[in-house]
DNA sequence: GATGAATGAGGGTTCATTCAT
DNA sequence: GATGAATGAACCCTCATTCAT
């Protein structure tokens, strides 16, 4: 692939991620062109159609969400505290990326990536019950639901007063 | 206003109320007026344009709130159980209309609803801090930002898991 | 249906008709709209989409060619002359329409018509074959198809040189 | 011209033969290139524009017809006979590559190709007439139309019942 | 000279809004 | 006042053509 093409797919995919941060997911393929500096038979040229441009926003930002996530749990730490890094990593690092994007009927990949995400995350919660350090009157998926809507709520930030109030709640009595 | 006039709008905001929480706020005018049993032009005659159609309805939800909010805070209880009750009640009733709807560039009238019902809540809240009730480690602004996500989450319900753990973390040690 | 809106239809399809005779089935929603003298929309409201007005035309041919041919056939004259009758009024007539029109996928309706069309020419020419005005060395559905091309030829006309060689060499000897 | 140069040329025009035969006129120039091993940067080298390249697809099938036409001339057989010959040849050849394509608009070159055509072909009518085997009650011109629409149908094969029939008819009493 | 990435006008289609009936 | 037909700007996407690599 040739250097500018490169250049040019990541300035599409950052002025996609940009626009539609700030402006929703209805941005239109015309609007991301202009602020990627391009045409839009670039756009085109780099992504089949709107979905797979969207499609390719989740994906990067799932995949790094992933690395994170196994990054902190491979670490020699109790299961709590890995809970509370993988949060604080997500929200300030690739979670900042697919926030709030509507996950309605998208593709196999991105399907996968969520189950794997998932997986994770319920085994680091399950892991935390048998420790001692996490509640466990809440079965694992509605923790894992909390923790969802925790971390993708517009503005949120890995120290504010929300995360705060919600890992008290959930800490073991 | 004539009593059929009446009744069509009614219908036009009832029938956009159920379209808009069943497709998202996609919906065409078109699409509103049918289910209403009405043509466009009837449904123009009621709202000048689509954005005043989606007011109404924010308008409806929100000041419904208000007045639940208001009957909670009047009751001879706690501020702690006013406030379970006023999300409670909300959560279930009127924000069911509302939830998720985008709060950008919205008209004066919603800002001053908005407004009334931040300053109950923060009423209800500082109140249930010096009652000792509530933890009074976080700001009132802040307590409020945050029930306001407990409770536009996209299927909350007044008891679930959420609502539990939240509380939870919310009382004063 | 309101007066307008069949003038308008009529328009449409009026205009439809001149510019793909004229410039082939290329022509674009604009061009047929902006010379019917209407905005594209109003083309959409009467014709979901291209492929259906492209069809209409079709239909509105062929109907008109089946009534043709039916009629010709009904007269009390030989079958010889009900096949000059026929290809002339055609030709004249319905078919000034939809000549040279590629007949490929097309909907089921176009088909049923054509199927018709083909079941009254295939009786027309085997009763010209037994009453032994047409030659019979030539297959009835090899009859049908040359008569289809005489017939289709742009700038056809029922008295021209070609029409009195093709049917010198179809007569019988 | 380089030895390359030719046959990335010679490539070109065979691949656009081909897809244009197969899919109509309507092949883009990126399918062309790429049915040709080629890049469409080349397939530009060598035409200017669709046109000129739709230009030489005629050329080429032209020059040839009017070889084959101008060899059958040359035989020391009776003109009707000639007459069939050139038919012959010219649909199993070269009017296979040129066959229905729309003649509008075209070039200089491919005009004065045709007037040659035309020139041979009256020749060989009127002296096909002069010599008694040829009807004379058609005129020469029309004579030549006639055989263009015979020769010019999709599917056409110079043994089929079309071309029986119309040289029947076309046989002077 | 070859390549294929970039361009942008143009085509089909939708839908908020206006206006004749 | 109600209706729904008409409007046209805006959207997604394609493809002939240009130009940097």
């Amino acid at each position: 692939m040739r250097a500018d093409a490169v250049r040019n797919r990541e300035r599409i995919v950052s002025a996609a991620l940009k626009l539609s941060a700030r402006h929703g997911d209805g941005v239109s393929m015309e609007d991301i062109a202009r602020s990627a500096g391009l045409g839009v038979g670039t756009l085109y040229r780099h992504f089949p159609d709107r979905a797979a441009l969207l499609e390719e926003i989740a994906i990067t930002g799932l995949t790094r969400m992933l690395e994170v996530g196994r990054a902190a749990a491979a670490e020699d730490v109790s299961r709590w505290e890995v809970l509370r890094r993988l949060m604080a990593e997500c929200i300030d690092g690739p979670l900042a990326l697919v926030r709030a994007r509507p996950e309605r009927g998208q593709s196999a990949a991105v399907r996968a990536l969520e189950k794997q995400i998932n997986a994770l995350l319920s085994a680091v919660i399950s892991d935390a019950q048998k420790e001692g350090s996490l509640r466990d009157d809440v079965p694992a998926a509605q923790v894992r639901e909390l923790l969802s809507v925790a971390v993708c709520r517009p503005g949120a930030r890995a120290d504010d007063y929300f995360m705060l109030v919600l890992f008290d709640g959930l800490k073991a009595r």
